[in-house]
DNA sequence: ATGGATATTGACTGCGAATGCAAACGGGGC
DNA sequence: GCCCCGTTTGCATTCGCAGTCAATATCCAT
């Protein structure tokens, strides 16, 4: 197009409100309220205003808005290289719902865990309308957002904060159920991280559904989410024991057992070891894996973690409610067919 | 702690600079200056005013700040759905970086690629002090960027607009030199989609480092990123062809290709066909796979990507420079060892 | 003791837009 | 034609903080 007609040419300086009321021969406030939903106003007067708005290249200030309206639109999401790593696609997809939502993801990286509260002071002085957190955090940190009425919405773990998460004890027992049906009678767990909650989840939710089956979960080894770290964690396994099945907190794990078993220990997965992990991963699906695994809707996940931290924003409110969402079990090659 | 002291328990208003004034009995200028480095202000007031400024849980608030400032320290990174995809660690990287230099990302995920038009306007309204852009932008995009003063940095592309990219032409070249000696001679490319400037580029590469050793490069066909997509032409070239070696835009379509090798056509890598990728993610050096790619240095990429937006927002600057990084060969075994 | 240079401090204004309030406008009923 | 009421519009103020300018305090040399 005409690359600079009025639009904005001169020297860089921001254009205004009033800018736009003087090109449109009216006041500030009528700028204002043709640029906001609902004020009163003249259909008339709008596009007129508009119409000049556009000429000048004029968008309203969020910031100078968020300062009287003492709204940013801005959500903090804070999450952990895990985060990322665990499931790419969350980022992606919270960033979408929150943008659908009419605000914007300020993300915080954590460069680990439990250190939540380094990020205390950023998420006021940006005043971020809400958070949703994709990583644990300090109880302190949360008392001090719900002092500064800041919601919190946690993401697939939980607390003394509102909450959505996968029910991770279903999926868990609906996994074992099927393990068991097909033969489990002596599995092994890999754990993630001892500090990771979701882990524990999983991890009891494993033993309680062996146990009503009168089996025992025996060993369970702690790892640290990683491929890598499931191939060792096998090993170890391996060293001292010899079960059947090998169910794993993650997908990732999983698959480095998988690969520890067929590569370094020589043997055949279902036939000599079963494998199965929880998240279903992209990879989970590939030919070389097969890995039967429980799939967390990741979907319904962030569709309802940003959802639930519109509703308390726009309510002004804070809870602790939770709310859960069903996995599903993806049954696959790394587990033996049932009959 | 004691978790309610003076801590803004009080109906949750906002403590504002004038609170922490009145508390030390002192002028509101005066607290402002002790939370900006390099006030002129004396080591004991600014102790006194931390101290209460402590007591009321103040902050600044960056929202006000950056109305005066025009500084909103955000800077604005643009990504789509294949960004996390290839890499996740990217979006975590850049994060960490843009904090380390003391500003915050603001994430702006477009549902697709050639939809950057969309975000301008809230580029624009959130203030951003510059752009990471690791998607395609138009013309018209970067045009209304530069005109309004805001610096945008190209993420491993190129175009109207500074960029840091991986040489991805030297490190086709490190490939394919390294291919032809271990006795390639009729190979196979699968590139990315037809749009994406950055599979062109390597299959460029590629095309000339074969040409280079008198070989052409046939047949080459596209494909989507995806592992899927990989698996798919891997079949469609197989149909007709029978090359020694394949050669892909990405490292995800590579290990589609391999597990079509084995799995769909009965083929063993690299006995009756060398596969090579490009990136080398994660799952490229798992021994399922042992990936022969060539790694892209992301760590170097995402720092200089944010040290250069960091640069021109500070020096009020807008560049078309491009600061290319170089890519290193990683060989595994889905490629013939040397002699 | 005094002038002057230097280091601190406070009062005040403005960044850009939203909003309560009052004025202006327009239409209908009498 | 007049008054009342509902709709638009403009005026003035406000959000929280940074930075300018003038005022004050401090210290050294003379």
């Amino acid at each position: 197009m005409t690359a600079g007609k009025g639009a904005g040419m001169r020297g860089g300086a921001r254009v205004t409100s009033y800018d736009v009321a003087r090109l449109a021969g009216v006041s500030q406030s009528a700028v204002s309220r043709a640029f906001s939903e609902g004020a009163s106003i003249s259909q008339e007067m709008r596009t007129r205003i508009r119409r000049a708005a556009i000429e000048l290249g004029y968008a309203p200030s969020n910031i100078a808005r968020a300062l009287i309206t003492k709204r940013s639109r801005l959500i903090g999401v804070v999450v952990t290289r895990n985060t990322a790593r665990n499931n790419p696609d969350i980022l992606f997809h919270l960033g979408q719902r929150i943008q659908d939502a009419g605000s914007r993801m300020l993300v915080f990286t954590l460069p680990s865990d439990n250190a939540s509260d380094t990020i205390l002071p950023d998420l006021l002085a940006y005043h971020v309308d809400g958070v949703i957190a994709a990583t644990s955090i300090s109880e302190e940190a949360l008392a001090a957002c719900a002092r500064h009425r800041i919601p919190v919405v946690l993401y697939n773990r939980q607390g003394p904060a509102a909450a959505v998460a996968c029910d991770h004890a279903a999926g868990m027992r609906a996994l074992i159920d099927h393990l068991v049906r097909v033969g489990t009678r002596t599995p092994a767990f890999v754990a993630g991280p001892l500090e990771a909650p979701v882990s524990e989840q999983r991890m009891r939710g494993a033993r309680d559904a062996f146990a009503s089956h009168g089996i025992v979960l025996l060993p369970q080894v702690h790892s640290d989410y990683s491929h890598e770290g499931g191939r060792q964690a096998a090993a170890r396994i391996f060293a001292t024991n010899r079960p059947d099945t090998i169910v794993c907190a993650n997908d990732s794990m999983a698959l480095g057992v998988m690969d520890a078993c067929r590569h370094d220990l020589g043997l055949r997965v279902p036939d000599d070891v079963a494998v199965a992990g929880f998240d279903d991963i992209a990879q989970a699906g590939w030919p070389s894996y097969a890995l039967t695994t429980v799939a967390q809707p990741i979907e319904a996940l962030t569709e309802a973690a940003v959802r639930f931290v519109v509703e308390l924003v726009e309510g002004n409110t804070i809870t602790q409610d939770t709310r859960l969402m069903q996995p599903r079990l993806i049954m696959r090659g790394s587990t033996p067919k049932p009959a």
